[in-house]
Order: C-alpha cells, then structure tokens, then sequence
DNA sequence: GGGATTCTTGACCGGTTGGTCAAGCGCCCG
DNA sequence: CGGGCGCTTGACCAACCGGTCAAGAATCCC
C-alpha cells in the first residue's frame, strides 16, 4: 500500500472505493470476496492491494467517507437557516435526500453495526451525528420551542425515526423523497413538541 | 436432516438453536462457523447436520423464533388493558424488556436485514410487527385519543425510535429498562398526539 | 535513450469454509 | 438376545478466502 498518491492513483483509489461499496450493499460485506471487487474492475488482485491494506480497512474508509459526505450535505442544507426547529427539519430532510442518492450506504452502516471490527467506525460517526442534533435542540429549548427535556434522548429518538421511515419508505416502497420527509418531520417534531 | 423428532431430539435441536444464536450474536454469523458451533457443543459436525439443513436454515429459523417469542411476551403483557393508547405503551416497555433478556438477538435482527438471504424472513417479522401496532393506532383513533394520521407511518417511526432507543440506552449505556422505557414511551405518545 | 518510479499482473500460498458420508454407537422393542 | 433405528463421529472434500510477491508494463524525468 502507498501514502502519497498521483492524480491518476487518487482516481483510481476512489474507484476501487465506489464499486466497493455497490459491490457490498448488493451482496453484504463478507459474500463479497476481493476477488470479486478487482474482477468486477477488471483489473488484477495487486491493484488493490496497492491502494488498500486490507479488506477491512477498506470498509472502514468507505463507512468514514459515507458520513462525512452525508455530514457536510446537511450542513450545506441548513446554513441559511438559523430557527432551531427549522434546522432540525432541514437536516432531516437532507439526511433522507442524501440516503435517497446514496442508498447502498444505508445497508452498509446497519451491516458494519452488527460487526466488531466495525462498529468502532460507525459508534464514531452516530457520536457526531447525535451532537449535531442536540445542539439544535439546546437551542430550541434556550429559545423556549421545546419543552426542557433531556436533548440528548430526543436526538437519539429523531435518529431512529428518521432511519425505520427511510428503510421502509424510502426504499422499500420508493416513495417521493419529500413525502418520506414529511412524515418523519412530522412525527418529530410533535415528539419534540410539548 | 430429519423431520420428526424424538423428544431427545428436539431437545437437541433447541440446543443448537440456543447456542448458535448466542455465537452468531457474540460474533456475526459469518465469521462464525458451522465447526465453532459443534465444537462448542463438544460435539461432531454431523450432529449440525442431522438437525439442519444447512447453516443459512439455521439463522432463518433462529429468525422465525425469536420474533414469534417476543410477539408472545407483547400479547400477554397488554392482554388486560383496553385502552388502545396503553396497549400501545404496554407492548413498547414489553418489546424492550424482552431485548434486554434477549439481546443477541437484537444484532442478529440487524445483521440479517444487511443480507438478502434473511431479509425476506426479516421483512415477515417486520410486517407482523407492523400491523399488531396499526390495529392499536386506528383503535385509538376511533376513540378520538390521537388525530386521524396513516397508522401505518405512525408505527413504523414507533418502531423506529424504540430500536434506536433501546440500542443505545439499553445495550451500549445500560440504563435500568423502566427508565430506558419512559424515554421511548415519552416521545412516542407525543409523537402521536395531535 | 535510459533509468528510476509508479503501477499492474496473476500464479500462488496457507488456511478456512460449508457440507458429505461410510462407519459405528447405544437405546428400545420384539 | 438381536436386529433396527435414531443419533453421532470425524476424516474428508472441493471451493474459496484474504493476502503475497516476483516479474513486468507504463509513465515520467533527466
């Protein structure tokens, strides 16, 4: 594996990086075999070894990069808002439209949930994730919106909405990302309500 | 692989099912193998195989078993109450009291929705789940206790909140169950209220 | 041109996997 | 006592796994 990497070998590694991650929210993480990645690039088993020192380290960077991409896409969504409430519904919806785009994601993050080598990575990303929230919340509570609950337990409350109605919704039944945003907004914010 | 079963046999048979879940659990299903499993057992690998067809039918009917049990635990922990909106709370605080005694089961639910060979099982599962809380909600509306919403959007966020609950208060932070209960009933009847 | 560097190849390795099966054990019934 | 059946054994198998590496191609710089 190298360090520095040219132009060309930057292109490369994200394409490994991608097909990767098709490849294992089709098939799952362990059914999906090195062999099957490089085959699938049509290129030779050391390209990937080149790039990557290990299937699992691989995993790892595609979980970290999935959440900082789903992370800045809800920053962009809600940067011009500056309502607590509205930011926690602008960020939801942005969650769910960037699901919508990156579906295969989804699976992934359940999937390396269920597996210690990974779960490290992801309690990680749903640690930012949960802070996130619960920022706005201390706000809207500040600003009197909300009841004074604990925010950290509403965060984590608004988390598990907005994920059951993505799977089921989103993606089991392909229904219009806005209306799969309303019904999770919705739900939450008469839950944050009191 | 056999069919009828002496006594004996099924006790056997529950056996396997027993340990394997916990392996599977302990884990992951794939990084545990068939011969991990006999051997924990202390016994040969032709017992495996005397039982179950195959280690896929295995976690199926793991699957299958657990859903049905908590459904039972559901059932006797409302069956006295009428109240649409107390059954529901009563069957949230059963759900996670059962998790807690079961919680191998909580990751094997969540690994098997990542693979396509379980989730038609997992989808079952899910869709009894669902339609148990859709009868309790329309109930509900009836009696005027909640607005006239889909019942069906409103039981898939419940579920969502109590799996994302109980993962993190009840398995990573191990908080008492009635507390970690409160929580979830909380948000979940605000949630409802309109 | 030519040498160094970056990248690619694919045969190969030790180890593991899910699954098979001929053989044998021991309990039960006649 | 003996034969049959339910159950168990564990060596064995082909397939596959993640990972290595010596050899070579492509590219770049001097």
């Amino acid at each position: 594996m190298r360090r520095e990497l040219t132009p060309r070998g930057k292109e490369r590694r994200a394409q490994i990086l991608q097909r990767s991650a098709d490849l294992f929210a089709e098939r799952g993480y362990h059914p999906t075999s090195v062999a099957d990645i490089v085959a699938s690039l049509g290129v030779g088993k050391g390209v990937f070894y080149w790039y990557f020192a290990s299937k699992e380290e691989l995993l790892c960077e595609i979980l970290r990069a999935g959440h900082q991409d789903l992370r800045r896409r809800q920053h962009e969504a809600l940067a011009a808002e500056t309502d607590p409430l509205r930011r926690i519904e602008l960020g939801i919806r942005a969650s769910i439209v960037w699901f919508k785009e990156h579906q295969h994601y989804f699976r992934l993050f359940q999937f390396a949930a269920t597996e210690e080598a990974f779960s490290p990575v992801l309690l990680r990303n749903e640690q930012i994730a949960i802070a996130d929230t619960v920022r706005h919340i201390k706000d809207a509570i500040v600003e009197g919106e909300i009841a004074d609950t604990d925010p950290e337990v509403l965060a984590y409350a608004i988390l598990g909405v907005v994920e059951q109605i993505t799977e089921t919704y989103l993606f089991e039944r392909d229904e219009p990302v806005e209306r799969v945003g309303d019904a999770a907004v919705r739900f939450c914010l008469r839950g944050l309500a009191g």
